[in-house]
DNA sequence: GCAAAAGTGTTGAAGCTACACCCATGA
DNA sequence: TCATGGGTGTAGCTTCAACACTTTTGC
């Protein structure tokens, strides 16, 4: 009976996403087989002692030399169909990334590569694996996280105007927002984004305020909470 | 350095919830060990051919008696700390039913013996493994659906009221909504909810119009996307 | 000065909260 | 008839969308 019980290799698989002119994603050619020389999410298998959180973080940091600690990894799911890895029962954990301006990709490990790739052209290439289906996840994820959580500041670096603020918005989203209702809704939603005092005038014009991360997670809901009580 | 990678098994958790004068979590005791004559969350081990959503799915029947396929089944997360099960390496997907009416429990399998609780008295109870935590886990991601998306309808049998709606709200967040107000609001959001045509009066007072959920599952964010066009 | 981006003011429409009030049933 | 919950009306307030307009920089 316990000897029918599958046995299986867990990996991480991260999808990093930034926002450039458009919403990119980062692929890696894979150098060996199985889908050698196809494009593939970035991961890499758990290792001794680790969770599969602590993977998903190694990994991160292996391809952008970011401190994926310090970065916003979000679960999408979890893929364990039996077939889903020609070498043999492999489940996989996958994560969403997002990221602020591209830092140079590094290839490493099994990648023979590793580029940005808009994900509207990813989404219609031949990924390796089930990464297809992996990148529409997160894609998907991703997106759901901007209406319903602060995420959007993840995608900005750490000090970061209005402005920048809803660019993310209106790339990630397809569409223009009115600059000056987005700034007092953004600014009125208490612990979105915090005032640092400095400004920039890196994007033109007169100085912009800059911005950090506030506390806050989650945006406020349609349906308000009723006062607690019970 | 192949032989370095952790071989594992994987297990199924799902947390069931439903709501009656509080929000309530379907817990077993576990007829053998590890952690036997514990309180534990409901779950097994992933067979052949099956992908673990399945082994979620299969569980949720077999404790409920449910079409475990038919109902709100959501993963929480993946628990891969190593030392997590003295069996060895097992890792766990844990999910979260939302369920109406508490059928029946239905002790099977390993489980001596299946029970509802109080959620507030379970998250104080000593679990076996670590349930509490997923429970914890599973509990925040249920009041965060609530928020967020029309999950609070997979609580309510097939047709209910607007009234057993907010009835859900409001147990699950502790407090008390206007009833006018809120049946304003959600007969006014498109696709959450559709009339049936048929009344009851099962609890009591004037009739009450029936309903169904609706194909909409994301309740509107608070601030809106723009019009697509890039 | 001119262009560009930041941020504020304004106005009419829409939505929300609180609560009154009527409705339709069972007892 | 009364009690109970269902559902609508309404007044006052807040928020919102659209867009004009002022501010502060670089060139």
């Amino acid at each position: 009976m316990r000897d029918l019980i599958p046995l299986v290799q867990l990996t991480a698989d991260v999808v990093i996403l930034t926002v450039r002119q458009e919403l990119e994603v980062l692929l890696v050619r894979r150098g060996k087989p199985p889908f050698e020389g196809m494009l593939a999410i970035p991961g890499g298998y758990m290792e001794p002692g680790e969770n599969l959180w602590q993977t998903a973080v190694r990994e991160l940091q292996e391809e952008t030399s970011l401190d994926g600690m310090a970065h916003h990894l979000e679960l999408v799911g979890i893929y364990t169909d039996p077939d889903r890895d020609p070498r043999g029962q492999v489940a996989s954990g996958a994560w969403v990334a997002m990221i602020p301006d591209p830092p140079v990709a590094r290839p490493g490990g099994d990648a023979a590569a590793t580029q940005w790739l808009p994900v509207e052209q990813a989404l219609e290439s031949a990924l390796a694996f089930d990464h297809r289906v992996i990148l529409h996840d997160a894609v998907e994820r991703a997106r759901r996280s901007l209406d319903q959580s602060t995420a959007a500041v993840s995608f900005c670096r750490k000090e970061f105007t209005v402005s920048e603020l809803r660019r993310v918005y209106e790339t990630v989203w397809g569409g223009k927002l009115d600059p000056g209702n987005f700034h007092r809704k953004v600014t009125r939603i208490e612990g979105f984004i915090e005032r640092t005092g400095r400004t920039t005038t890196r994007d033109g014009g007169r100085p912009a305020a800059l911005y950090t991360a506030g506390a806050r997670k989650w945006l406020p809901p349609s349906i308000p909470r009723p006062e607690m009580s019970a």
